[in-house]
DNA sequence: ACCTCCCTGGCC
DNA sequence: GGCCAGGGAGGT
C-alpha cells in the first residue's frame, strides 16, 4: 500500500521518465479522482502544454513542478498506483486518469477504490491547501529527538496514532508505523506523552532504516497487488516485514507470536515480548 | 481531539 | 450477501 517508500519509488520513476517532457493531453475517466480543484476543468486546462521540470515529494504526496509555476499534486490513496506506458497500450481496468506526454508515454493513474486524487495548484492554492500543514518528511527532514519529544509530551493518544498523524511527521502509514514501533521496541498503545527521551530516540532512529529497507525492495505490494511500481512490477518488501500482517506467526527475533488488534480502527501488529 | 465517511475487490 | 481494508477531510 502506498506509504513513503512506495511513493518515493514512484517519484524516482516519474522523475526519470517525465522530466523535460510536455503534457500533450489529459483524459479524466472518473471525475471523482480530480479533487480539491476549485474548478474541475482547471486540472486538464493547466496540465496541457506545461513542461515537467522536476518531481518532488512530501510524505505521501507527489508534487510535480510544472512550467509557469504550477504544481501537479498526486496522492495514491490506499489502492492507487501510477503506470508509465506507451500511449498505444490498452488501458488496464480502473485507469481513472491518463496524462499523455510529448515523449509518447502516458502516465496512467490506476486506483480501484478511488481514495487517491490528482490536482494542479497555483502557489497560492498550494499555500492555502491542507498540504501546507504537512509535517516534516519522515525520510528527508526528520526532526531531532528533543523536538519530537516536546511535540509528544502533552499527548495522550497512542503513539501509533501519532505516527500516523501527517502533521507531526509526514510519510508513515499503517504498515511502516507498525514496523517502526517494532524496531524501536515500543508498544503501539503507549500514550505519546509516556515515552521517555531514550524511547523517543529509539523511535526516531528506527524511522530511517525501516523506510530505507522498504525503499530498497521497491516498497510493499500486498497480495491484492493494488500497489505496483510504474513499470508494473510488484514491490518485494512484504516478505521482509517484521510485524505487519504476521499475526500469530513467530517474532523473527524472539519467537513469541505476533499480536494483532484494532487500534483507533486501524489493524495494529506488535511483539508482546520485544516491545515495551 | 475525536468520529464518520468515502469506495470496491476479495474473502468468509 | 455482508464485511473488511484504510488516508485524509470534514464535522462536532
Amino acid at each position: 500500500m502506498p506509504e513513503l517508500p512506495e511513493v518515493e519509488t514512484t517519484r524516482r520513476a516519474l522523475a526519470a521518465g517525465l522530466e523535460g517532457h510536455k503534457v500533450t493531453g489529459v483524459a479524466v475517466k472518473r471525475d471523482r479522482m480530480v479533487r480539491r480543484q476549485s474548478r474541475p476543468a482547471d486540472f486538464a486546462d493547466r496540465l496541457v502544454g506545461r513542461k515537467v521540470e522536476s518531481v518532488g515529494r512530501i510524505g505521501k504526496f507527489l508534487m510535480t513542478q510544472l512550467s509557469e509555476d504550477l504544481i501537479w499534486v498526486t496522492h495514491l490513496g490506499m489502492s492507487g498506483h501510477l503506470r508509465l506506458v506507451p500511449s498505444a497500450e490498452p488501458q488496464e481496468p480502473h485507469t481513472n486518469v491518463a496524462v499523455m506526454m510529448s515523449s509518447g508515454i502516458d502516465v496512467r493513474f490506476v486506483d480501484p477504490r478511488t481514495f487517491g486524487f490528482m490536482a494542479v495548484f497555483t502557489p497560492d492554492e498550494m499555500e492555502s491547501s491542507s498540504l501546507a500543514r504537512l509535517g516534516p518528511d519522515a525520510l528527508d527532514s526528520l526532526p531531532p529527538s528533543r523536538s519530537l519529544q516536546q511535540r509528544l509530551a502533552s499527548r495522550t493518544a497512542p503513539i501509533k496514532a501519532l505516527l500516523l498523524d501527517q502533521s507531526l511527521i509526514a510519510g508513515l502509514g499503517n504498515i511502516y508505523a507498525d514496523e517502526v514501533l517494532y524496531r524501536a521496541g515500543v508498544r503501539p498503545d503507549r500514550q505519546g506523552g509516556s515515552l521517555d527521551l531514550d524511547e523517543v530516540k529509539a523511535l526516531r532512529s528506527a524511522v530511517r532504516p525501516v523506510l530505507n529497507a522498504g525503499l530498497k525492495w521497491g516498497g510493499t505490494s500486498l497480495d491484492d497487488l493494488a500497489y505496483l511500481l510504474p513499470d508494473g512490477s510488484a514491490g518485494r518488501y512484504l516478505d521482509r516485514l517484521k510485524v505487519y500482517g504476521r499475526q500469530d506467526e513467530p517474532c523473527r527475533r524472539c519467537g513469541t507470536p505476533i499480536q494483532r488488534a484494532s487500534l483507533r480502527g486501524r489493524s495494529t501488529h506488535w511483539c508482546p515480548s520485544c516491545q515495551k
